[in-house]
Formats: C-alpha cells, sequence, structure tokens
DNA sequence: GGGCTAATCCCCG
DNA sequence: CGGGGATTAGCCC
C-alpha cells in the first residue's frame, strides 16, 4: 500500500494512514467508515485561522504555515491541487516516503508488521504532521488534563483518528515541551536578573573608584574605618604626650624620674599642671588602712601615678570652681555657667581632644547639708548611689588608694566604678572607672573631685572609652544657717558617634551629666531628708513618697 | 546549522 | 506498564 491508493481511495474517504499507511490499511486504522463522516468535516477542512488558533502551542507552531508539507498533504487529501506551488517538490518526497513507508514499517504502530517485509532498509521514519485539527483537540485535552489516562487516551484516539500510542507521543512530547518552556522562560528571567546584578555590580565598582561622600556629596577622601584608625592615632598620640608629661610630674613629686613608660595608663586629665599647692605628708596614709600593695607595670609604681592623678585633677577642679570669666561664660537661662573651651585649652595648656566631644558646666547652690556629711556622702559608694539615684545607676569602690588622714576623708583616695544613666531608654548606662580625691582645703571648705581612669588596673590597653569624665566634681563650704555652698564642675568627653544622636544637643547642653543636674539633684534629695527630719521621722501616711523612696531617705537621714 | 515535531530507546518506580 | 529523559529522524527556514 502506499499513499498514492490511500489518497486515491477517497470511498475510504480519510487518509488517517499518514504515518502509518504503509501497513494500516485505513480499514485498520480507521475502523469502518464511521469516522468519515467526522474526519471529513472536521480534520480535512483547511483551517480558516490556524495562526490564531494555535500561536499559543509550541508543538502547534509548525502547523502555523498550512503551506507545509503536511497541511498540503491534508489539503491535498482534501481535494487540493498538489502540484500548486511547491506542492511538486513536496509531492515528490512523499512519494519517497510513501515508497519507503510503503515496506518500511520499523517504527509502524503495529509493531507485529514490523517484519513484514524485511529486504528494505530500517529505521526509517516517515515525516508526518497531525492536522491542525488534531493538535487543536489535543491541545484543549492537554489545557484540562496533560497526563490523560488510558481511557482518555483511547477515546481521544477514536475521535481524532490517531494511534493510542500516536496520542500517548503526543502528550509526553507536549509536556516534555512545556517543560522546556518553561526552563526557557526561567532562563530568561534568570539572564535578566543576571544583567541587572551585572549592572549594579559595575556602578558599584565605579562608586567604589570615584567615592563620594554621603553627608557632603564632596569626594570622600577616606573611607570610615581610615577615619576612625585616623581619630585613634590623634588621639593616642595627644594621650602619650600627657603621660609623658604626669610621668615627669610624678618624678618630680616623687624624686624620681621614669624614662621609659609603655604603660597603657589613660589619663583623663585635660591638663599638666602640677599640682602645686598641695603636697602630700610623708605619712599619706593618715594612719589609716594602708593602702594595697603597690601595683607595678611596667617598671612604674601605678600608685604614685594615681596620687599625681589626684593632685593634679584637684588643683584643675579649684582653679575650675574658683575662676570666673572668660573661663566660664554664662549659659542663656543663667543657671550654669559653660566652659570657654579656648580659653580653658589656654589656661591649662590642653589640647583639642580629636575626635571627642567636651562637655563642662558649673553650677552653684545652696544645699541644706553640711560639708562633713557631704563629703562623707560621697566617699561611700553607697550613699552617693542613693543621693543620685536617677544619675548613678550603681557603684562600687575597687580600690582604696588611701584612706584619708587623722580619721577624716581629708587626703582619701579611691578608685571606683560606676553605671551612670539618664532615664531614657534611648541611652544605654555608661560604665565610667575613676579616681575620686577628697580634700579639706580649709575649715570648713572641702572639695571631692573625679577623674577617669581608664585600663589602669586592666592594663589591658585595649577597652574603649565612650565617656570619661575630665576632673570633675564640686567644692563645698559651709554656710552658717545650716546650709553649705556646692559648687560643682562636671567636665566629661563623649565619642559622639556612640552616643544616641537624640540625645547629642542635651549631652551638649550638660543636660544629661552636667553640673546642673548633679546640683538639682543633690538639692531636692537633702530638702527631702530635711523635711523627713523636722518633721515626724515616724510618719507613715505620706503618700507622696514611694515606700521604697522613704525607705531610703530615713536609711539616709538616720546615717546624717 | 538550528528549531520544531513525531517517534524511539531506555531507565526507573 | 507508564512516565520521563535522551535521542533520532525528518522537515523547514
Amino acid at each position: 500500500m502506499n499513499f498514492g491508493s490511500l489518497f486515491d481511495n477517497t470511498t475510504g474517504g480519510v487518509p488517517t494512514g499518514l504515518a502509518y499507511g504503509n501497513h494500516t490499511t485505513a480499514s485498520t486504522v480507521i475502523p469502518g467508515g464511521a469516522m468519515s463522516h467526522i474526519a471529513a468535516a472536521s480534520l480535512f477542512s483547511p483551517p480558516i485561522n490556524t495562526k490564531s488558533i494555535y500561536s499559543s502551542s509550541g508543538l502547534s507552531l509548525a502547523l502555523e504555515q498550512p503551506e507545509r508539507g503536511t497541511s498540503m498533504r491534508n489539503n491535498n487529501g482534501a481535494g487540493g491541487d498538489i502540484f500548486d506551488g511547491s506542492g511538486k517538490n513536496r509531492r515528490s518526497r512523499e512519494e519517497e516516503h510513501e515508497s519507503r513507508s510503503g515496506s518500511d514499517n520499523v517504527e509502524g504502530i503495529s509493531g507485529e508488521d514490523q517484519d513484514a517485509d524485511d529486504n528494505k532498509p530500517p529505521k526509517k521514519k516517515r515525516y508526518h504532521r497531525h492536522t491542525p485539527q488534531q493538535i487543536q483537540e489535543l491541545e484543549s485535552m492537554f489545557k484540562e488534563c496533560p497526563h490523560p489516562d488510558e481511557k482518555q487516551r483511547l477515546e481521544l484516539s477514536k475521535r481524532l483518528c490517531l494511534e493510542t500510542r500516536q496520542v500517548k507521543f503526543w502528550f509526553q512530547n507536549r509536556r516534555t515541551q512545556m517543560k522546556t518552556q518553561l526552563e526557557r522562560h526561567e532562563n530568561a528571567l534568570l539572564r535578566q536578573e543576571n544583567d541587572k546584578l551585572r549592572a549594579e555590580n559595575m556602578s558599584i565598582r565605579e562608586a567604589m573608584r570615584n567615592p563620594t561622600c554621603n553627608i557632603c556629596g564632596g569626594p570622600a577622601m577616606l573611607g570610615d574605618v581610615s577615619i576612625e584608625e585616623h581619630h585613634l592615632r590623634v588621639e593616642n598620640a595627644r594621650l602619650k604626650d600627657e603621660l609623658d608629661r604626669v610621668f615627669n610630674l610624678t618624678g618630680k613629686f616623687l624624686g624620681h624620674h621614669h624614662n621609659n613608660h609603655t604603660s597603657s595608663l589613660e589619663l583623663g586629665v585635660g591638663t599638666n599642671n602640677n599640682g602645686g599647692n598641695f603636697a602630700f605628708p610623708p605619712d599619706f596614709n593618715g594612719g589609716l588602712p594602708p593602702p594595697q600593695q603597690a601595683t607595678v607595670i611596667n617598671g612604674v609604681d601605678q600608685r604614685s601615678v594615681l596620687l599625681d592623678l589626684a593632685l593634679t585633677a584637684m588643683d584643675e577642679l579649684l582653679k575650675l570652681a574658683q575662676s570666673d570669666e572668660p573661663l566660664w561664660v554664662k549659659s542663656l537661662d543663667g543657671e550654669r555657667d559653660e566652659l570657654n573651651h579656648e580659653e580653658y585649652m589656654r589656661t591649662f595648656s590642653s589640647t583639642k581632644p580629636n575626635g571627642l566631644v567636651t562637655e563642662a558646666s558649673r553650677t552653684s547652690g545652696m544645699v541644706i547639708i553640711n560639708s562633713l556629711a557631704l563629703v562623707e556622702k560621697l566617699m561611700d559608694s553607697d550613699r552617693w548611689t542613693e543621693m543620685f539615684p536617677c544619675i548613678v545607676a550603681r557603684s562600687t569602690t575597687t580600690d582604696v588608694i588611701s584612706g584619708g588622714m587623722a580619721g577624716t576623708r581629708n587626703g582619701a583616695i579611691q578608685l571606683m566604678n560606676a553605671e551612670l544613666q539618664v532615664l531614657s531608654p534611648l541611652v544605654r548606662v555608661r560604665n565610667v572607672n575613676f579616681l575620686r580625691f577628697c580634700k579639706q582645703h580649709a575649715e570648713g571648705v572641702w572639695a571631692v573631685v573625679d577623674v577617669s581612669i581608664d585600663t589602669v588596673r586592666e592594663n589591658s590597653g585595649g577597652s574603649t572609652v565612650v565617656i570619661r569624665r575630665l576632673p570633675s566634681g564640686c567644692v563645698v563650704q559651709d554656710m552658717s544657717n545650716g546650709y553649705s555652698k556646692v559648687t560643682w564642675v562636671e567636665h566629661a568627653e563623649y565619642d559622639e558617634n556612640q552616643i544616641h544622636h537624640l540625645y547629642r544637643p542635651l549631652l551638649r547642653s550638660g543636660l544629661c551629666f552636667g553640673s546642673q543636674r548633679w546640683v538639682a539633684t543633690l538639692q531636692r534629695q537633702c530638702e527631702c531628708l530635711a523635711i523627713l527630719m523636722s518633721s515626724s521621722v515616724t510618719s507613715h501616711d505620706d503618700t507622696s513618697i514611694s515606700p521604697g523612696g522613704r525607705k531610703s531617705m530615713l536609711k539616709l537621714a538616720q546615717r546624717m
């Protein structure tokens, strides 16, 4: 059998054999003539608008060209002119196929016929395309169910006059095609993403070649790290310079000179003035518990260093407390004095700390407490914490360098650790290590000075100083009316980058840790105590004071 | 030569 | 046995 006979056999009506016509006569592939009516109508009428119907289907793309071989053949089957146009060539090709397929059935659907004629070259496929109508049906079926079961395939094969295996192949290939399409789509998306990232990468590289400052928009000369490093180097040089001067002073004071030092001592003193007006007595310990064993670091007695530190700090505090303009300038609200930093640097031969922000303020106030009691409170870490609950979260005396002289706090030097706080969740607690030195300057005149010491004890040299108290503290002078005049100086420096930006203005104006706050708190606490002391201490019906607060104040009052 | 499609081969569950 | 991956064959551009 050949296609010629198949086509000629119009009574059979259907060239269904198309691919397998060699062995499958019309009668076998399309049983009976029942198919002929439907098939003749649906399969062989030329597609009106094939493209619109199949444009979405990859498998049916080839069908967009109805003049191609398959369609031509189908058209021919419908009675069209097979010699029309290029049809002649195709016809001859088909004839080749036909002649081949006539005897070659290796890949034929009916395997049992495979060796019917074995004197022909095997494995030669015939070229064949399903008709647009068949494709359309298959596509619509595929949309509903990409995996038809056997029953569905059988039904479809009958309806389309295709072998069930053909239907099976078609669905298999269609799924493969669908998968390939999806992969292509994904690849396209990935390529797009890749191009985008590549462009982004290029722009970042370009930006890195010509860095601009995010803040000023100008060219950035240095990266953040190197700026920080630069600041650290400058600060380090400054500290080394200060250390040299302090060691020289220590040498003068103690009668020996330290030539070499590599101590990691960081001094919070902003001045290098010699203490001058204060001399330690030979028995500086004053009969009080002897100081702890001298700590020697790199050949330097740390105790002597601390003594000198205390002296210079006290000297600075007194000068700050006693000077007026131009060192101090009244603040706008008139409630405190603000330090004239330039004058300060001239007076104390200080250098401006690089990368740090300094805050210095001075406030005076009358406080209903006598100097001895106040000194006692300041030198006792527990009482000090209770006195300034909103500023000091916690404090401990870590070391006593000197207990004072003759049973008093005069000359007492101690190392303390404290957590300074601002009652705001925005500002974290600042941990400071500092030296506190108490000295009586005259009858009824005392001064207590604090100055930060960082890494002295640990000798680690690696701690980060967030906040450092430069010589700060108070000078208290007894008044005749039971009050005393307290002059509080608060001088600190911060790494502004480590302070919450909302609090920078407050810090700069001293509203967080400044002298005003210390004095106000001191006054408030002492007034409460005075009230408690003058009224009935046992009165428990004052609901304006919390039980805890009352307890705390009673404790303080009883100690006074 | 590469894309598309029908069909085949082969492996695996 | 069917599904799916790999491959082949044939055709077209």
